[in-house]
DNA sequence: ATATATTTTTAGATTTACCTAAATTTTGTT
DNA sequence: AACAAAATTTAGGTAAATCTAAAAATATAT
């Protein structure tokens, strides 16, 4: 049996690998994201090692193995099916979500999972953008852009965000930035390389860097 | 913060009180309950009565207090709520939900159980036909009695099950008898206490006595 | 009413997931 | 290349929830 707490490392490891383009995991990023002591974490690195979930070799962070990659990609699937369902069935907002999606992603029961599925049409990507794993733990793999790497007068799609916080949701929905809008980049200041945008070719508005930074786009009908 | 564990003993608990008619529960039913040996029962009684959710004196039983109260009745509104989505929105079978709603239950977010009770139509029964707790923790008394007690040539209505194992409850779908059908007690064997029975004005079959012992049933209209 | 059986509690260990402090390895800088 | 800084691991310890074995309390039966 694998806990709670095993399958919350693999998740994790899994992210930040993929943000990593693919590159070893270090302990002390892991501790940061578990909100844990780097001791701690190489406590449970050790352990995973041992059950074959992830390749360790001390000192070198680490990757998944096959098999913790599948472990972590359920969880995964889990995670943003039901972020799905909160969502679009009981109305919640997608700053809202998180906490709650931490909590019913460790539920083991894949008849659940398979059944939440059909009931929500199979969806592909969740309330974020984020794509979701199918059950063979099939993940597409997408290439967007950060709208901070646009160049200036390009249009583009708002197709996810690159973090989560409730604050920077909230913030989106303020200037009413949503998946599927289009941007297009008007100004880029050099004093502090805010952003000015038009927003569905109709209201222009300006974002901080650091908002820029976390919309992820796609140039349009790419 | 209350664990999961803790959450456990409080609902199982509440569970055998009600069904020891309100009377103190032992150690051993406990153990049996939740799987675990006498001595780990009374180690976790000690700590849920310094944390004053349970009246305990040692060799004496338990009951809980009022705030141990409110905690099982709101652990237990979780689980009928995550009953009746499983079935009514999922399809499950109501022989199949049992150790899928034992995960939910523990699903911390009074946000969540709310709006999953609204997206229900706010349900006062679970599929077992038990009644759901309000969100306040009120939860009606109903006096049902056991179809082993009807007398003979009484007619009822079945209301609920006294035991959720799904043997049983397959055994019922076989019969089809369901939540809300008649049943007229035609026959009570001499030799085997077995009952023979009208169901739905219409199909007359045997139940062994200890069907009979675990059906709830309701004379009509009451 | 007293001995025996049953139930319950206590004592002492174990495992999991965490901690702090200290030791070790790696990295970065002159 | 050598040393300081940073990252990581090890050592030793804690709390939660469990266990077995033994002791203590309660219940039962003659």
């Amino acid at each position: 049996m694998i806990s709670f707490t095993e399958e919350n490392y693999l998740k994790i490891i899994y992210l930040l690998t993929e943000r990593n383009g693919g590159n070893e995991v270090s302990t002390n990023e892991l501790a940061e994201h578990t909100q844990t002591k780097a001791a701690s974490v190489s406590d449970m690195l050790r352990k995973l090692a041992e059950k074959h979930y992830i390749n360790y070799r001390k000192y070198q962070g680490v990757t998944l193995t096959f098999e913790g990659q599948h472990i972590a990609l359920a969880v995964i699937r889990k995670h943003r099916l039901w972020e799905v369902f909160l969502v679009e069935k009981l109305g919640f907002g997608w700053d809202e979500i998180h906490d709650i999606a931490e909590q019913l992603e460790h539920i083991d029961s894949k008849e659940l999972t398979e059944s939440l599925d059909r009931f929500l049409g199979s969806p592909t990507f969740d309330p974020h953008g984020d794509p979701i794993p199918d059950a063979k733990g099939r993940m597409p793999s997408l290439s967007y852009q950060k709208l901070s790497e646009v160049p200036l007068n390009q249009s583009v799609v708002m197709m996810g965000v690159s973090t989560h916080s409730p604050a920077f949701l909230q913030h989106l929905d303020k200037y009413q930035i949503t998946l599927g809008c289009s941007l297009k980049v008007l100004e880029i200041s050099e004093f502090d390389k805010s952003f000015g945008i038009l927003l569905n070719e109709n209201i222009s508005l300006f974002v901080s860097n650091e908002v820029a930074r976390n919309l992820l786009v796609q140039v349009q009908n790419a």
